[in-house]
DNA sequence: TCTGGGGTCCTAGGACCC
DNA sequence: TCTGGGGTCCTAGGACCC
């Protein structure tokens, strides 16, 4: 048997755990750039917001329904992250925990028994709440999609099943799985979804569960959706992971908080992105062989805009800013056209491998002391540890010139609360 | 006026190898 | 006349996830 722990509106539950009057009340935490809603309080889906809806549509609605709403304040929330996981980790041991999001975590019971599953998945609940002030709710079955499935049935019935949820027996899996829409099954996107009910007639769970296995890899993409119906009839088929270290891709993207025209913002936007980029490559001991970069420009009536982007291969992989700045800077350059107003910019960073296991160009000096490691871990060191203060301290302390001072580019958040746990400046105070 | 960011896995098809 | 079989690596693109 499998579980999935799963924070309940996590982002909203961590502004509320230091805001204790907002309890019980609505809430909203926005996407970057202050965009639209990505996580909302039970409260708050009660009064009708949506989920994903651009701010400025619902942002009456969320004054007339007395809705508090936040910027995202990613660093406090990659902290409670960090002590949920933990108590998880000390309460079942660390081999049995495997962190599949910021919120959430499969939780193997293989050697357990089946008869005091419910207690247990109760017991869960119990001290993370206790321990950390967030709620999760704790969904179980014989396999991770059926784990899924149940903790989604606790979510959605609280006051019956308290966030705990156990699916063992075949007559409650067959249950479960027919009152669950295709779509709502993880695995089933949108495009699966609409294509197995106009296509097949398949609607609910059970009836994607009586499907052949040659039809789910003919038309659920190949050995993923064979493996996903396996797991709907209780044959475990995506096992549990080994934790993953290293990212293979390292992404940093961003609108704009306005319109950008000049070559010289949109060189500053890349140059802070490739920053960021390489401090988290930096915090995970890697080096990066491919850089790509892109821009966005606004188009008039379409969503997304049209696309510039440009990419190379670096002479030998690295994970010095500098000079992962100078090559992204160069790519920008060669396509950046004046005339449209851009709107999105953004950095990516491939062929990673271990910094300490870098494979030597072939024109490299062996005796060349080039290697600015040092530097690049005192400025990490300084970026992360010293307080920042006045209106800039969304920003790093030590950054490279390209980057910029101006930088009227950055995008907006309005109301990004404090970092509550991670900065001595920004702890509680308690009066 | 204003619509996020960061990932993963899989497949098909071409180039190339012995 | 007859023209194999089994691989690997790479890339682009599609689908999904939170």
């Amino acid at each position: 048997m499998k579980a999935i722990v799963d924070c309940n509106n996590f982002y909203c539950s961590c502004e509320r755990l230091f805001v204790p009057t907002l309890d019980q009340k609505p809430v909203v935490v926005l996407s970057n750039n202050d965009g639209c809603v990505i996580s909302r309080s039970d409260e708050a889906k009660k009064s009708g917001v949506q989920m994903g809806v651009p701010f400025f549509e619902v942002r009456s609605l969320l004054q007339q329904e007395g809705v508090a709403w936040f910027s995202s304040n990613y660093e406090l929330y990659g902290d409670l992250s960090w002590r949920v996981m933990e108590t998880l980790r000390l309460m079942m041991g660390e081999a049995r925990v495997e962190v599949y999001s910021v919120d959430e975590a499969f939780i193997d019971l293989d050697d357990l028994g089946t008869e005091a599953l419910a207690a247990l998945a109760l017991s869960i609940r119990e001290r993370v709440e206790q321990w950390t002030g967030i709620r999760v709710s704790v969904g179980v079955g014989p396999t991770k999609t059926l784990a899924k499935l149940a903790n989604r049935l606790a979510k959605k019935d609280k006051l019956h099943t308290h966030c705990v949820m156990v699916l063992s027996d075949p007559v409650t899996i067959e249950t479960a799985l027919r009152k669950t829409a295709v779509g709502d099954l993880w695995g089933i996107g949108r495009r699966y979804a609409r294509k197995l009910q106009e296509e097949w007639s398949i609607y609910d769970g059970w009836q994607l569960a009586s499907v052949s296995e040659t039809f789910a890899h003919v038309h659920l993409g190949g050995v993923v959706g064979k493996r996903l119906i396996r797991e709907l009839r209780g044959i475990p088929s995506k096992e549990m992971e080994e934790e993953r270290t290293q990212k293979k891709m390292i992404a940093t993207t961003r609108m704009f908080g306005r319109k950008v025209y000049s070559l010289q913002e949109i060189k500053e936007a890349i140059a802070t992105y490739v920053a960021r980029a390489a401090e988290k490559l930096r915090r995970q001991y890697s080096a990066a062989s491919e850089l790509s970069v892109f821009i966005i420009a606004h188009e008039e009536g379409s969503r997304y805009g049209s696309s510039f982007s440009n990419y190379a291969v670096m002479d030998k992989p690295s994970s010095d800013t500098a000079v992962l700045l100078h090559k992204a800077l160069e790519l920008v350059t060669a396509i950046y056209q004046q005339g449209p107003a851009y709107k999105k910019a953004g950095v990516l960073l491939g062929g990673i491998v271990p910094a300490a296991a870098r494979q030597a160009s072939l024109f490299e000096n062996s005796g060349a002391t080039d290697d600015r490691s040092p530097l690049m871990l005192a400025i990490d060191n300084i970026n992360f540890s010293l307080p920042l203060q006045s209106a800039a301290r969304h920003d790093s302390i030590l950054r490279f010139a390209a980057s910029g001072t101006n930088r009227a580019w950055k995008m907006k958040q309005a109301r990004r609360s404090a970092r509550y746990t991670t900065r001595w400046r920004e702890l509680p105070e308690a009066h």
